[in-house]
DNA sequence: CCTTTTCCGTAACAGTTGTTACCGTAGCAC
DNA sequence: GTGCTACGGTAACAACTGTTACGGAAAAGG
């Protein structure tokens, strides 16, 4: 009888605003007004949606990691051999030429937010894990003779030089542009490139 | 006549105390009176001896950067070759086994207030860059043959790692522990030590 | 069209924020 | 000891925070 509403439709929004306002204003400025004006509503909404401000944090949060997931997942499922998978994937979380650099900053403003909030902190080392679980997979893929010690010295080394990459460009762009994070990226996994069979004879078989 | 006091001792004091609080409670934390609270004095004093807050997160950044070179040179120092001086430089900066892992939260504090501040974000570049000058020039000592492409990949790469993995341990030092640091950083560095001599003859000239 | 019921904007709430003005007081010169 | 003065604690300020309660409005059913 009464108005109908999307509720998870509405979170989706909200939960895009807080990037939004996060990439834009900082952690400082993540507020709920500053997030309603940008979803272009009123704190009223927000309130509807969310019992609280940090169900709305948490809530960003996960869809953040739902939608790198996804990414990820579309990346990987692009390729055929395994170190092209880890090619695409990697090189897909670091930042791209073009515009989602403002991902970075927010990954930074929930990381930040996470030091000071335990289930915020809880959800990002899921988030963390589950990419490492994802590049291990990979990884010993390219190299399924390694040690686990190897595989997980090599993907964990991987992982931080990416997240180190991110952080870095987040907060100085300049001095490390796009195409330096590929490169780095590329100079990092080398050690996993299989062997290089090219030449007219390809020995298949 | 009246009262002296040493306000440089009392800025350092408050800076000290901003780390404390950031360390613990995190950015949104980061309190006049829970500064105060920590250095044991009142907002009263903490606004006498900075005009404003601002003036005291770019005065405390400014402390976390001069220590951290001057625990760089110390390192730098007590090495004879470059390769080592590497070794200890980058092994100080990443997480160590005692303590002052709490650094890191800091950092990553400092930098998410960055993203929202100019003038923060420049210290932390200036920062930032200073450190790269200085693997750079370990780098090449090293490998004084590298033209400055490679020399610049490289030194990126290991700064971006380093960081990398104090961001990562500060948000889940068990997945990151100390001794996987050191490790990731060995690995990183082997491309760079220098050919092994050992063996009894010392083929010294 | 009218009723009804959910929705959501409005506005107030108490608490906290950075900042300011004020005045008691602690310490040095005499 | 006395007096002076910079120091710094107290307390107020306005602005803003997350959160709450309420009432008008809008849509679906009759």
């Amino acid at each position: 009888m009464p108005k109908r509403r999307d509720v998870e439709a509405q979170r989706d929004l909200l939960s895009n605003a807080t990037w939004q306002v996060l990439a834009e204003t900082g952690l400082p400025g993540l507020t709920l007004r500053a997030v309603a004006e940008r979803a272009g509503c009123t704190t009223g909404l927000v309130m509807h949606a969310f019992p609280t401000k940090k169900a709305l944090l948490l809530h960003a949060r996960d869809l953040l990691y739902e939608r790198t997931a996804i990414r990820a997942d579309a990346a990987e499922a692009a390729c055929t051999d395994a170190f092209g998978a880890l090619v695409a994937v990697l090189g897909q979380a670091v930042d791209l030429p073009h515009g989602h650099h403002e991902e970075s900053r927010v990954w930074v403003g929930f990381l930040a937010a996470a030091l000071a909030d335990d289930d915020l902190a809880e959800r990002h080392r899921a988030a963390n894990r589950s990419f490492l679980a994802r590049i291990h997979r990979l990884v010993a893929a390219c190299r399924p003779k390694w040690t686990d010690e190897r595989l997980e010295l090599t993907t964990k080394s991987l992982v931080a030089l990416v997240e180190g990459l991110n952080v870095l460009a987040a907060a100085d762009p300049r001095t490390y542009p796009a195409r330096l994070q590929q490169e780095a990226l590329a100079k990092a996994l080398a050690e996993l490139k299989p062997p290089d069979r090219t030449g007219d004879g390809k020995h298949s078989g």
